[in-house]
DNA sequence: AAAGTGACTGACA
DNA sequence: GTGTCAGCCACTT
């Protein structure tokens, strides 16, 4: 792997703090249950991170890992779906989420947000 | 080393 | 309620 020729990621790097980080987040998304939704900035309060740092961390993942984890239960504030600019990846994660009983709004929105978040601990 | 970019957020229109 | 704009932080060029 290393890097895609369209020009994004893998970070050959692997810094020890990273790695830290990334299990972590790679532990609380593994955690959260079917049919329930987490943002960003909660997972990133838990594992005492940035949002954005959060948002790499899923960024980057494998294809295997992306495989493993639930990563489309991982949405940004509000529960809103902000992945919708990646076209594609948006659409699938949406659709994913709505297979599990997660209803979505046509403005890309979790419906009943509040009742489906769930908090990590 | 400086500038550009983005699975984000919070404030404002 | 939705749509935009401006900070943020870590990474890439």
């Amino acid at each position: 792997m290393r890097r895609l020729t369209d020009g994004r990621d893998l970070p050959g790097k692997t810094t020890a703090a990273s790695a830290r980080l990334k299990s972590k987040v790679l532990a609380v998304v593994a955690a959260i249950p079917p049919g329930r939704v987490t943002t960003y900035g909660t997972i990133a309060t838990f594992t005492h991170a940035t949002a954005r740092q959060v948002a790499r961390v899923l960024a980057t993942l494998s294809a295997e890992e992306s495989d493993r984890l639930p990563w489309f239960r991982v949405v940004a504030a509000n529960g809103l779906i902000s992945s919708t600019r990646l076209g594609a990846v948006g659409r699938a994660q949406i659709k994913r989420l709505r297979a599990e009983g997660v209803s979505v709004t046509a403005r890309h929105k979790v419906q009943d947000f509040d009742a489906v978040v769930w908090l990590p601990g």
